[in-house]
DNA sequence: ATTAATCTTGACCGTTCGGTCAGGTTTATT
DNA sequence: AATAAACCTGACCGAACGGTCAAGATTAAT
């Protein structure tokens, strides 16, 4: 059996022998990061991974059985920073500073972490064949939580009355944006992507904007 | 040769010869536009879409020479209708109406016609490779005559200071989100798609907060 | 030192892709 | 009625795809 999992066991001899092991799934898993950003999941061929990772196509084929399968190790990877994402919502009390933490979180991931995020919005795109069940499930569960947190807030007068999920897809939509639609905001900006200080000030205004106007600032 | 263009000379019966070919063309790219959508530029194969429009592949192949050529087209049309959607813009003097009434356009046409929107968001993600020039010469042109209307709306008061270009970005995430990512809409909505009150509600939820964001309301 | 498990890889396979083409059919022109 | 132009399409092509495999190389276990 090529991928027997009883070679797990934790011996001292078992972890050093799976460092070949982790060490080369890593690599393939970056390298597909790439090339499933750069062409999406149709244009991606296994030969570009292996070529981008630097090893031959039949090798990737031993640590993965399918490419459907290591793209769903790479979308899996993407949803849990994903979700990472909320724990400043989560840690803070107020609207502001959770609202504040938040976007500015999720600005931060699409700003460092590009690739997986146009990796994610193709898949939602193309109808989300692979995710449904975790969209439908843990995504549901984690935003329905949220929207209870936001509803507390309106029911105590902090910020006004809204739907609270119609503002998390505002913000999903304009925070991934920026990764997302990097290359239309490139051509838009003199063939330069955004540097660090425009797209700090993206960042202030986007947080101002949404903030402002749901009434929890002046 | 195939499609030599000295058949469009206008007489009557050139006219009617021409109907074939239009109405032909017409059903390719309407069906070009679903497989287009439904699986990218890669995962779309002309066999699928000569299925889509009842024709035989070589047929489709009699009128655009290439998946590529065909493919072109159905972007040249997308970018039509996204500049066309500006009219409201223009029309109006004052930020309130001209913003509302291009926020409540881009959000009509994201419910109308998702297709497109998603066709063109794909096309952005992989790195706008065919529309590049389009982006930096006529979108470009095209946006900065509407930063300079925001600058003097700034300038006279009538809205707080900020960078406009930013909000426009915001303007477009947030508007194209509803068509681009319906799916994970729907996964978020009890598997339903968002019905027409539910739109109608986040129309006017995304025209109030941006207005109110950007201190152009109360 | 021997054996067993794991890892590596060039060559290969069936399938599907975009695209071509010859020859037939239909429609327009005279 | 005859000719020409436009349209249609089944059969075919080379290339590239995801995936397989046998046989060798390396590493771990005894």
């Amino acid at each position: 059996m090529k991928n027997d999992l009883s070679k797990y066991k934790k011996t001292a001899k078992s972890v050093r022998k799976n460092q070949i092991r982790i060490n080369n799934e890593r690599r393939i898993l970056a390298a597909a990061v790439k090339i499933f950003a750069g062409y999406g999941y149709q244009g991606a061929t296994m030969r570009k991974i292996a070529e981008e990772a630097g090893l031959p196509k039949a090798n990737l084929h031993y640590y993965f059985q399918t490419k459907e399968q290591l793209y769903r190790q790479v979308l899996d990877g993407i949803f849990k920073d994903w979700l990472a994402a909320a724990n400043t919502f989560d840690e803070c009390e107020e609207p502001v500073e959770a609202l504040r933490g938040y976007i500015e979180t999720k600005m931060d991931l699409s700003r460092k972490r590009p690739l997986e995020s146009r990796i994610w919005a193709e898949e939602i795109l193309r109808g989300a064949p692979l995710i449904q069940d975790q969209l439908e499930q843990t995504l549901a569960a984690w935003l329905d939580t949220r929207v209870k947190r936001i509803t507390d807030w309106i029911n105590k007068g902090t910020i006004q009355a809204m739907n609270p999920r119609i503002l998390m897809y505002m913000i999903w939509a304009v925070t991934q944006h920026f990764a997302d639609f990097e290359s239309q905001i490139r051509a838009l900006n003199q063939q330069q992507n955004l540097s660090d200080e425009q797209f700090d000030e993206a960042k202030t205004q986007v947080v101002q904007t949404i903030l402002k106007g749901i009434g929890a600032l002046d």
